[in-house]
DNA sequence: TGTGAACTATTGAAAATTCAACTTTCCAGC
DNA sequence: GCTGGAAAGTTGAATTTTCAATAGTTCACA
């Protein structure tokens, strides 16, 4: 009999592995559109997560934005020298600090929305409607498994 | 009637987002399993490519490993001076370098697979066998799509 | 055969990320 | 109310990555 569990498949076919060479490859396309408005896409999410939200704590951002702690307060510190967010001391805990979008912010992240959109649905149209819905299902419960 | 192509749906439901968070959240897991080991993933992925098949130019090196070319010749200096590879100039093409795993990257490799393995094991446990492998299909048809 | 364009890899400076340590604030239990 | 431990963010040093420029080879073709 064949004996499987010796046989040691090529890294490209690991799950890890093909997951990093996704995300490479889509976040390379969104990147370069983004950064042609100057841009880099972890500016971009936090852009996008405080318009989808405005008003979030720095530790809710670093989970949301896939950023850890430092990295974040220092992304942050950039984008207020932008005057692109500002932040402000939580009056309920003051241990937090709780950032908000500017009006300059809050363009930059409409302006910015259409090419993330319109990105997608350049990736929809050669990949397929519902190849794309599906692999989006099976990300957002291996995700939720996951976390 | 409702205009769905202004509704603009939060970044937890955009492919790249999606892709960004299981990539971040398995590759975390991933890591954590190597570096008790003391191996970063990027090194992983340069051991396990070359046991896959030894003698490679950096520029291949590069494009499978994920990492762009300073990036790499860095990593290897360092995989170098631990004696994981070495570098020899390609007779055929003296512009190129292959790089070869050593004995001791050999062992390390083979000391390191069953921690990947297990960890993808661990996955297909709790996430189930047809999900993964369909997963798996999607992604690598994506990649393929988008390359 | 020799000249210039393209390709491969590396280097050094600049920028970003990470790690560990630190400050401030909150809260549970005494 | 105190006190000590836990939580939230920031900081500075060290490491890593990136960008732009460089050096050495190869190849096409005049």
């Amino acid at each position: 009999m064949s004996d499987s569990s010796s046989a040691d498949s090529p890294i490209t076919l690991h799950l890890a592995y093909l997951l990093a060479q996704a995300n490479r490859e889509i976040n390379r396309q969104l990147d370069a559109r983004l950064r042609a408005e100057g841009v880099p896409v972890e500016q971009w999410r936090i852009l996008k997560l405080l318009s989808d939200g405005n008003g979030r704590s720095m530790g809710e951002l670093a989970e949301n934005a896939l950023l850890n702690h430092p990295t974040l307060t220092k992304t942050i510190d950039r984008m207020v020298a932008d005057s692109l967010v500002y932040r402000i001391s939580d009056p309920a805990d003051r241990r937090k600090v709780l950032i908000y979008c500017s009006d300059r912010g809050k363009a930059l992240a409409r302006k910015l929305a259409p090419l993330a959109l319109d990105q997608e649905a350049h990736i929809v149209n050669s990949y397929g409607d519902k190849a794309t819905a599906q692999l989006k299902r099976l990300l957002e419960t291996l995700i939720e498994r996951a976390g």
